[in-house]
DNA sequence: GAGTATTAGTTAGCAAAGCTAACTATATTT
DNA sequence: AAATATAGTTAGCTTTGCTAACTAATACTC
């Protein structure tokens, strides 16, 4: 007991490898189907936002965002107001897709939460706390 | 609310970009210090079980591993009773520095914690589920 | 005890995911 | 009008991850 991050990290590795194997079929990785769901939850939404809020920088951003447009599953249009920005939508068959994946993911997440028997209210202080620290993290940043 | 899992990895990548601002002074990379941490609570221990715990493949813990040794963090010793093992050790520098920012990042999570404000009770038991989820992805894989 | 299977570690080679620095072309501010 | 800021892009690098295939040593099996 005591050390709260290293429980966070240790979980990190032995996740990712799940999610994996579920991502496989659609023939995306963890990093993609992170931004494909930003974009599915924020459309229409811009590459600099994308990076924001994934907290990566925009050569990242852009190398998975290329990918999902190459694999037509998000598309770019140009704004109109200003010039400079495109705006990224899932296209119909990326939706899906999204859809079909975040089922699964829901899924899976459902049967590990059976499995070691959490309780509802429980979950939920668990899962403030990421987000509180996230938003924490998030404002040190920006300050 | 709900998505238990995505509030999880929403948090890795700001989390993750402290840790590194921690670990930039010395050198190190996020992985390369989990591999230290790993190594540091499980002296001696070996390439194989490095792996194993840490949830990667033999060749990624070997690379992380051959970084260690090469900084003269870590430092490797031929087995007698099994001449293909070698058990690594932290050397005392590595002893010093593994201390050194073992510690800096409690620090770290001390102030988040305070600022989040979260109950002691509340946060043994989110950790606990983070650790259960953790035991029953792993015994998933090894069934 | 010879032969087979397993295990520890290594090597080669690849790809994803991340970064910084520096650029262009627009918008915004002064 | 000029200076500054912003959106997106490009080039180039590193780390972290993987699989496949190997050697050498140990363990198992008949």
């Amino acid at each position: 007991m005591k050390n709260f991050l290293y429980s966070y990290t240790n979980l990190y590795r032995p996740y990712i490898h799940h999610i994996n194997e579920i991502l496989e079929p659609f023939d995306l990785y963890a990093a993609q189907y992170k931004v494909l769901h930003d974009i599915a939850y924020n459309q229409p939404t811009t590459l600099v936002q994308v990076s924001k809020r994934s907290f990566i920088e925009k050569p990242t951003a852009r190398k998975i965002i290329k990918k999902l447009i190459e694999r037509e599953l998000i598309q770019a249009v140009n704004s109109k107001e200003d010039k400079r920005e495109k705006f990224l939508t899932l296209t119909e068959q990326g939706q899906n897709q999204f859809d079909e994946i975040h089922h699964r993911i829901g899924v899976f997440q459902e049967k590990c939460l059976q499995a070691i028997g959490v309780k509802e209210a429980e979950l939920n202080k668990a899962q403030e706390i990421l987000e509180n620290l996230r938003s924490y993290l998030i404002e040190e940043e920006t300050e």
